[in-house]
DNA sequence: AGGTCAACCTGAGCGC
DNA sequence: TGCGCTCAGGTTGACC
């Protein structure tokens, strides 16, 4: 599920469960994540307090006191789940699965912390891509994994003059560049193929050609399509079918995405929805509307 | 140097 | 029911 929008969901409905807490007990069940736990994971975290949760590009940065930062980063199948004593529901729309049964006991339940509310808060990913990380909180933008991303799409200083810089010279497929986080941080495979929709640009075009009035489009093209998925909570695919609380509901808006062979939603448009394979990931796109 | 692709891992869905 | 194949929201390292 993971993209910018259901980070940044997951940030907004973790925060008022652990911002101020104390992770009482932290539980690491599995220590093989895409890069191994650091060295007494668990450990290192019990008695701390969380500071604030903060999201750049799709890792979730959880600040502790003692000026370090638990990274997180949720692969293709990380998801958290919160389990509170007897609470079933709460307030707003979340890509959380709330419930108050089964806490941190299934198959791929990965990481158990627990609050000092008696909040359990699981880690599940059944495909082990996610990762979780220490390092200090005031070196995080020298951290490689930070180190080279690009701008956030929704700052105000990501502007149609900043994309052009970043994609001169660059011959590859605007769809594969928009994907790499070097040049913008957060976007996946949905909202790159959404946003190139909105633009209507090609996702073949070359993406050095994408200048002028067609970068213009194309970041506000971004900025809309991440609002939009941010107001319906970000989108819930697949695995996510099973849950049972208040999830995201923005694949119900997909113009372009999973959606091959339909009719292009376009007023007034006869063309219908392609995929295309490039640099190994499916682009869906309407190539009468993106020709 | 930059672009492309396989690999990491597990499960779901489909055709037979 | 089961086998084999393809595909999945991401990232990275090896290769041209």
């Amino acid at each position: 599920m993971p993209e910018l929008p259901e980070v940044e969901t997951i940030r907004r409905g973790l925060a008022p469960l652990l911002s101020g807490h104390r992770l009482i007990h932290v539980d690491a069940k599995r220590e093989d994540l895409r890069v191994s736990l650091p060295v007494n994971f668990a450990a290192r975290l019990e008695g701390r307090r969380v500071r604030t949760l903060r999201r750049r590009a799709k890792y979730l940065l959880v600040d502790l006191d003692g000026s370090e930062t638990l990274i997180v980063h949720l692969g293709m199948s990380g998801r958290f789940t919160v389990h509170r004593r007897g609470v079933t529901a709460m307030p707003g729309r979340f890509a959380l699965r709330m419930t108050s049964i089964g806490s941190g006991s299934g198959k791929h339940d990965h990481i158990v912390f627990e609050t000092d509310e008696g909040t359990r808060i699981v880690f599940t990913d059944h495909r082990r891509f996610g990762l979780m990380l220490l390092a200090n909180t005031g070196e995080l933008d020298r951290h490689p994994l930070f180190a080279g991303l690009g701008p956030e799409p929704l700052d105000q200083s990501f502007t149609a003059a900043t994309l052009n810089s970043l994609l001169e010279d660059k011959r590859a497929p605007i769809k594969a560049a928009l994907l790499d986080q070097r040049v913008v941080a957060g976007l996946g495979n949905i909202y790159v193929c959404e946003s190139l929709f909105r633009a209507r640009i090609s996702p073949k075009r070359r993406a050095a050609s994408v200048t002028g009035v067609r970068a213009t489009k194309l970041v506000r093209a971004i900025k809309a399509v991440l609002k939009a998925a941010l107001a319906a909570g970000g989108s819930s695919l697949r695995d996510y079918v099973h849950t049972d609380g208040e999830l995201g509901n923005f694949q119900h808006h997909f113009n372009v995405y999973d959606r091959e062979g339909k009719a292009c939603s376009r007023k007034g448009c006869t063309g219908t929805i392609r995929r295309i394979v490039q640099g190994g990931r499916s682009t869906f796109y309407c190539p009468v509307c993106q020709g």
